[in-house]
DNA sequence: CTAAACCCTGTAATCGTTACAGGGTCAAGC
DNA sequence: GCTTGACCCTGTAACGATTACAGGGTTTAG
């Protein structure tokens, strides 16, 4: 009496696409579905719940590695759930950093922005900064990495 | 008199890998340098300063299509420069977008952070809370796109 | 004279998603 | 019957920026 949904169900329903999904199972998130007489994939409910699963996962900016090891976790509801803090731990942590470099980008750029209406280029204060590596650079650790 | 460096040299007083300056060479952000009579590329002063610049832009967060428009109203001083104020406010407003939606997920992940100390997965309030959609997502417009 | 440290080219990996190509299946409408 | 469109399948390549090879040549220091 299990309802069982095609891939296009389940992506109307989940709003993940049925790449995503396939790629998903490719990768090991989730488990090999059942198939119809015709090959087609079809979905039980709680497949659903764990494409969802996923889903809110991603849209945390969680990775798929991450949100495979959250799954484990699921999968194994005896063990300790400190792994699963730790995750959301470390995730908290990669979003501050990623907020404050980012913060400090926007701000650097708000300072260039607006500088040079209707002049040349010649002149221009933003082609300026980015040819001088030391204005707005060097006192701050900012030549490193770029920032995503 | 001019002198000449090779890209080790390059990589070294630039932060920019030799990879990268191969990559940008073939995007056409760097024009094809001189070759050495082993065909080692051999970058003047200006081909640094360049180089110099497309990391500062990456460094901004730009990406090297935004870059690469930035370089080319650069090397026409006449040009007006409107067009460099355009990609910068823009590219600021996208900081800014992702910067509040960043924000929204760390205040989300904040809540269900240390909310399972040494309890079992099966409890796991951050396994609960992914697997519950309709918890903190649907109110705002949450569901649709991860955010990077 | 040999080993390390360079350089070259070209290709493939990363991450998550999307977009194809090339093919099969099924429904409704003519 | 037969076509059209909407599905589904697999496998591969694209996106952006960077890194990591493989497989080869050159220079330099010991």
């Amino acid at each position: 009496m299990t309802t069982y949904y095609r891939i296009g169900d389940v992506a109307a329903r989940t709003g993940c696409s049925p790449e995503s999904i396939r790629h998903y199972e490719k990768l090991g998130l989730l488990p090999p579905p059942k198939r119809g007489e015709q090959g087609y994939r079809l979905y039980s409910q709680a497949a659903l719940e764990r494409i969802g699963f996923i889903r809110h996962g991603r849209s945390l900016g969680l990775d798929l590695h991450n949100i495979q090891e959250l799954l484990a976790l699921s999968d194994h509801p005896d063990t300790d759930c400190s792994a699963a803090d730790e995750i959301a731990s470390r995730h908290l942590e990669h979003l501050e950093e990623r907020i404050a470099k980012l913060q400090a980008l926007a701000d650097e750029l708000r300072q260039v922005v607006h500088q040079c209406r209707g002049g040349k280029t010649a002149d221009c204060q933003i082609i300026q900064t980015l040819y001088d590596h030391q204005s707005t650079c060097s006192e701050r650790g900012c030549g490193t990495k770029p920032n995503t």
